[in-house]
DNA sequence: TCCTAAGTTGAGGGGTGCCTCAGGTTGGCC
DNA sequence: GGCCAACCTGAGGCACCCCTCAACTTAGGA
């Protein structure tokens, strides 16, 4: 599977991946290749040379990103306090969405995703719905709150942040107010 | 200012507006002029003499749909309970979304709006001010619920709606918890 | 050093949507 | 009925982004 690349191919494989990360952090996952490809400071045909559609190049950048939510997810579910631990993993989930516009438009599923990916989001998806469980256990959320509501979750502070990049967290805390048993 | 039309010409206007409301309600208000003269029965041509732009057939049609949020306001404030007037409301409002996109757009700030429809927003976000006010007073509402944390939840609640549009009730109803005072 | 396969290039063709304008049509007053 | 201003038409130019491919360049082994 992997022949070696050539020195040149490889220096402008990393330029693309940065660029495409890069760009796609700014402005989003449907950014124009063709400006990828010039912050790379290569041809349009070469990008299309390393990956030949937009889904090779997200494949390629998007698992990273989703590791990160894992490794969230994880030290929520270490957390001593179910709840702050859940509380803690929703901070720093939309923390990323608001610093990385791709990351934002993966979940929000702005995009068409590849098998590859989605299921990298079943794997984050797994995690979330252990931390739901748990803290419910605890007694501390509320027990109707449901895995398909935390995806509409996503998806409400995924316009919040996009519009209001400054103001997420307000409104996260009116919601998460909610979602506490009332006890 | 208004001088009469040609018969025709008035019969092509008409046609022109319904088309285009159908489809900014199916499709959003970026939905392409081309096929809204189509559905028409009218080639682009006339659209344009019509409507010189975009913002032209909007400010046609919005200002419509936003009297009937006025409406709903109104309503609102004349209900007996303050909290419930508010809870109806919010209702009413995101069910008008749902099944329009183009209101959804234009409160979402998808679009760049005209200064005429701006101004007919402020005044629908007057109404809702005083519906916020009202509850507060009642101590019903949290009072550090504040006008642009309505903005938010506008935002939210767009996204929410326009992606599980059977589900948008559920995910209000947990917000609308957060909201009430907890005593 | 020379040769070749690997890699790069960018003009160009395709698609979509916006908007214009020269030329053709027609309502409605006389 | 005749006329003309009002109205309609739709091909075509523009802008954006997509993707391809024949010609060129070059890394790196022999």
């Amino acid at each position: 599977m992997g022949k070696p690349l050539r020195a040149d191919a490889a220096r402008n494989r990393d330029r693309l991946l940065g660029a495409a990360a890069e760009l796609f952090a700014e402005r989003g996952l449907d950014a124009p290749l063709d400006e990828i490809a010039r912050r790379a400071g290569v041809s349009i045909g070469t990008l299309y040379n390393h990956f030949p559609t937009r889904d090779a190049l997200q494949d390629a950048l998007l698992p990273m990103r989703l590791a990160v939510l894992d490794d969230l997810a994880v030290a929520a579910l270490d957390h001593a306090d179910a709840w702050a631990g859940l509380v803690a993993f929703l901070d720093g989930l939309f923390a990323l969405h608001a610093e990385d516009r791709s990351l934002n438009d993966a979940l929000a599923g702005r995009v068409a995703v590849s098998p590859q990916l989605l299921e990298a989001c079943h794997r984050t998806f797994g995690n979330v719905e252990r931390l739901l469980a748990r803290a419910k256990e605890s007694g501390q959320l509320r027990a109707d709150f449901a895995p398909d509501d935390f995806g509409a979750l996503v998806q409400a502070m995924s316009q919040v942040i996009r519009t209001s990049p400054g103001a997420w967290r307000r409104h996260l805390a009116f919601f998460v107010d909610g979602l506490r048993t009332a006890g």
